[in-house]
RNA sequence: GGUGAGGUGGCUGAGUGGUCGAAAGCAACGCUUUGCUAAAGCGUCGUAGUCCAAAAGGCUACCGAGGGUUCGAAUCCCUCCCUCACCGCCA
């Protein structure tokens, strides 16, 4: 949610940002601004209603308490107590409007955010390793998953239908080693703090974290009881400290959490859904900072390092994208997208989308921090996969593939897998 | 699921219709005293919105949330949420 002084004050300043998204968001900024000058001019009466209410009622208790009438002021205040209903519900109104106006404009790209409408113009940043080369025939994950049994699409389409994976014999080892090997590395080599949260929140999370109101068609929900199927631990994780003030000096605050990710997927059908690597359910680590305002920066290039770790330690060439201002995500100000190789796709796969949301999200969720000197100002939010699950089993297994049909696995996965190669 | 007790400022805790945004204590911060520490004294010490060109300052709202009663609600009534205790059920 952006500030609405700064709309106030800046509004071609906002609306230029804005306008590098690509969007129609300008009629928007218009329409908060209209809003808000009637919303405070409602505002501003209702104060003054109240302001002559509260004067003459304790006028009334001091006449009462002398024994005097009070009638004449009593009949006052009830004529003011009509203005006051008739005042209040056009302020409630207001601000209930100018609310969900705000909810639905995104964040300002970073100043300096590669200018771009597409992907297509998403700037490579850098990338590592080197492209593996095979001799003969390259098969693809879905290939190697039935030749080695580890993983079973037909079947999981008889318990959930199509869109979900069930992993089976070393398929589901290999699944459990992998989480296991990053939240070991992200704990112990990285220094998070480990969480494990619920699955199933609160709507008031899903708007705190940009997911709600503006994407509900992507989401399953709970209808009875109001909960909703996290899409990704950044919800519960991030929205742990919700409506908190933290003291700067504890922070940044740096998490690490496993949970699956349920997403309805509405509207990407046939769309890069070949195999495992886009499902309606599927395994992530995910990385979660709050931070002050001013290490937000340096913060998302550490945890996109730290996101990156996990690739090379488990030897797979990938590259590092800046996303432009037409393509970064409704919330963030900057993002990263880290893309695995995929040698049997012949493609890169994202695995990871590093963003800076500064106090976007903190805002909505009134996350605050306290200076040093006392002075509360909205902590700045951050999150990363770190990684996830399925796309880097696919990378995994493909780059891993032998001219005999085995895996060959790399050494940081024999411990928590229990053998060196799948075959 | 049932019954009972509760939800007040960073914490403890008073306050059952009228200058209550809220006593008191603790914690925190500043100053004074002091050779240092300790102790003592004094002072400051919630959040947000809004008015004003801005500062100073004013005003309004907030005592779990939302409604209601009343001239006036932290206080009375209703609904919901949450916490605790006991009972039932259960991985």
């Amino acid at each position: 949610m952006l500030d609405i002084r700064l709309i106030r004050e800046q509004p071609d300043f906002v609306k230029e940002r804005l306008a590098t998204r690509g969007g129609d968001d300008a009629a928007k900024i218009d329409e908060v601004l209209r809003v808000d000058v009637e919303r405070r001019r409602a505002e501003t009466q209702l104060q003054q209603f109240n302001a002559d209410r509260k004067r003459l009622s304790k006028e009334i208790g001091g006449k009462r308490s002398r024994g005097e009438s009070s009638e004449e002021l009593e009949a006052q205040v009830r004529a003011i107590g009509e203005e006051i209903a008739r005042v209040t519900s056009d302020a409630a109104a207001g601000e209930e409007q100018q609310k969900n106006l705000l909810l639905g404009i995104p964040n300002l790209p970073h100043p300096q955010a590669p200018i771009g409408r597409t992907a297509a113009e998403n700037p490579v940043v850098r990338s590592w390793g080197e492209q593996p080369q095979f001799a003969g025939e390259v098969l693809d994950h879905v290939s190697l998953g039935a030749k080695l049994q580890l993983f079973d699409l037909e079947r999981a389409a008889k318990l959930s239908g199509s869109g979900f994976i069930c992993f089976t014999g070393a398929g589901a080892r290999l699944e459990r080693a992998l989480i296991q090997f990053m939240l070991d590395l992200h704990t112990q080599e990285h220094g998070y703090t480990e969480m494990s949260p619920p699955f199933l929140v609160r709507r008031d999370c899903m708007i705190g974290t940009t997911q709600l109101p503006k994407f509900e068609e992507d989401m399953y929900g709970l209808e009875e009881n109001q909960l909703f199927l996290a899409p990704t631990a950044e919800v519960p994780v991030t929205n742990f400290h919700r409506e908190e003030i933290l003291a700067a000096s504890e922070l940044p605050k740096k998490f690490v959490a496993y949970t699956p990710c349920f997403r309805r997927e509405a509207g990407s059908a046939g769309r890069e859904t070949r195999g495992i690597i886009r499902v309606h359910q599927f395994d992530k680590v995910e990385l979660v900072k709050i931070t002050t305002p001013e290490s937000s920066f340096e913060e998302l290039e550490a945890l996109t390092a730290d996101a990156e770790r996990v690739l090379q330690l488990l030897g797979l060439y990938y590259r590092v994208i800046e996303l432009c201002t037409g393509d970064v995500t409704f919330g963030s100000a900057k993002t990263y997208d880290i893309e695995a190789w995929s040698p049997g796709q012949n493609a890169y796969l994202e695995v990871s989308s590093c963003s800076n949301f500064m106090d976007f999200q903190a805002r909505r969720m009134n996350l605050r921090c306290k200076d040093a000197e006392g002075k509360n100002r909205f902590c700045h939010t951050l999150n990363g996969s770190g990684l996830a699950l399925p796309r880097v089993f696919a990378a995994l297994i493909e780059s891993g593939q032998q001219p005999d049909g085995s895996v060959r696995l790399p050494e940081v996965l024999h411990r928590y897998f229990g053998a060196a190669e799948i075959r």
